[in-house]
DNA sequence: GCCAGTCGTGACAACGTTGTCAAAAGACAA
DNA sequence: TTGTCTTTTGACAACGTTGTCACGACTGGC
């Protein structure tokens, strides 16, 4: 800045005021400042900029997801960014892997960066740690999962109402013995599509039968042998419920090597790149991740802009896409 | 830090030491300031510090892919990712959408913010405008696809061999009338796809007959619908090869609806999700974006460690993995 | 007891910006 | 011309750090 300011000869506080847009630069020096600074490849330093702005913005925002690399939390990132860079801030990417350990890491390396917000997607049970960084002046906003210990914004799926809605469908479709596999139960959206599984049948006056349930069933592999499992019993349940994507894999896959895919309902939770190609299509409850991330991101650009009102939950609603599997007869 | 300075009776510089785990302060005073800044929920500053240090490093480095969301990009940024955290290292990532426009806002959002590396899957037909950049100290590894007009390091998938592999294996399974589907040809990857298929046709004394070709196919609409005219075709062909995974889906779902999934041969460039569990699985060309990503990382690293060494191309092998579809014979 | 060498500590400037404020330049009315 | 008011410009300090260097307090050998 200071070369740019010395070949154009002003001072280094005009150059400042030309690379800022400033107003009350007469158009004459700002022509030259601009022809200066084109001539060095001069680069505004946004580091710098921000450490000396006022309002110590860095234009920048932290996203900690489970897993950058899944589906859910990549179209989650996907549609934070798009509204980020509308207002030219830069997003930060972070995966925590269920991992306590390393979202706080994570939030710590953003908050040394001085990042202006974060979403959060959180692994921990206890976020009471946020609280330092919040009196620091950061937003932060829960996605996919609520605050623990510290009051804050949030954007979550209606995971137990939509459980309800497909169990509700194998129900009306006449089904009584359905299975239920569930992700681990510490991570909250798993323990809310339990509730939602248990209200429903109790709703219906149906009683839970503990045999037809696993929860902890974590990924395709250990997915496929619990609906072995839960198929050896007598009688076996006629339908099935997975409370998560990989799950639903892994029974669809448990099913069809038993040649049951068409003889078994099934209905899970998230929706499935390629889940209409299957035979019979996978009916699901889908969520909207890029809703959430949108919502999301505009909450926090909202708070960023200087509202106070109380913390809000929003909820963004599940869809049932009917293709074939959850309507099959008992 | 001040304020630390003055809880814990020493000099600032002397936290600043504390904090960057120098060496030379004795245990005492290290304790009385770690406990200090722990009193105050002190947070080091980085902007601030990478702008004083005299290497300039802001531990930061920005991706610009194709689209955060898509499995081949996120598998590729969780891969630069783990290599990064190792180190301490942030990742800010962008999504170019394929447009020459938006990838160079990013880059030059990613300059401002003084990233110290820069990975690249470029859109753009000539990233000369980085060379700016790298005078400035940044290191630029490309990925997926090769620099145009600047010399630099690039991790890219032995593109032309792998789809020869996979015509290679239709032709000895007795095919001659192969149908090519490719994306925008101005995508160098799609132009070296093509090139493999018009080449091992070549090396095996089949005549390419164009009526069978498609390129510029964007998409699964598109996909089908270029299946089906060339389905109309007589003689129609004995099989396919899509080169890219929307583009296989696409052609999957109008050989289903015409009811010749079973009878004409598939085989797809890039693995998709549950490819294994249509009916029949679908053959693909199988890259590995970990890999890609996993390497190009290495290299990043490698260069700003002070590696000086002339610019290469490292090449990512891709797998043939067969599952029926490309088995079919004619 | 003296000197050289080592170790721990702090004062100060500097990194590249922007906020503040004052000075200079121009515009206009009397 | 003078005085007042507005607009444009620049000098300087400050943001939160770290590099440089110098100072004082030890240590150990003679």
């Amino acid at each position: 800045m200071r070369e740019v300011a010395a070949l154009a000869k002003v001072s280094i506080k005009t150059v400042s005021r030309v690379v800022n847009g400033e107003a009350g630069v007469s158009p004459s020096l700002a022509r030259r400042v601009m022809a200066a600074s084109e001539r060095l490849d001069y680069r505004h330093n946004m580091t710098a900029s921000s450490l000396r702005r006022s309002d110590g913005r860095s234009a920048t925002i932290g996203v900690v997801l489970e897993d950058v690399a899944n589906p859910f939390s990549s179209a989650l990132h996907r549609a934070v960014e798009d509204i980020a860079v509308r207002r030219g801030v830069l997003v930060l990417a972070g995966s925590s892997d269920e991992d306590e350990e390393r979202e706080r890491r994570l939030v710590s390396a953003f908050a040394s960066r001085r990042v202006d917000g974060l979403i959060l997607q959180p692994s921990s049970h206890d976020q009471s740690y946020l609280l330092t960084e919040r009196r620091a002046g950061t937003v932060i906003v829960f996605v996919d999962r609520p605050p623990a210990f510290i009051d804050a914004d949030a954007v979550l799926t209606d995971n137990a109402a939509g459980v309800r809605r497909g169990i509700r469908h194998l129900v009306e479709r006449g089904h009584r013995r359905i299975g239920y596999l569930g992700d681990l139960h510490t991570i909250a959206t798993a323990a809310e599509r339990h509730r939602g599984y248990v209200e429903e049948l109790g709703a219906r006056g149906i009683q839970v039968d503990d045999k037809l349930v696993r929860l902890d069933v974590r990924g395709i592999e250990r997915a496929e042998a619990a609906v072995e499992e839960i198929l050896g019993l007598s009688p076996p349940p006629t339908a099935f419920f997975t409370g998560q994507n990989l799950i639903t894999i892994g029974a669809f896959r448990a099913l069809r090597r038993r040649g049951l895919h068409n003889r078994i309902a099934l209905i899970g939770f998230d929706d499935i790149l390629l889940a209409d190609l299957l035979e019979p299509g996978i009916t699901v409850i889908a969520q909207d991740p890029a809703e959430i991330g949108r919502v999301a991101a505009e909450v926090l650009f909202r708070r960023l802009d200087g509202d106070r009102s109380p913390t809000q939950q929003h909820i963004v609603l599940t869809r049932m896409i009917t293709r074939g599997s959850g309507e099959i007869v008992p």
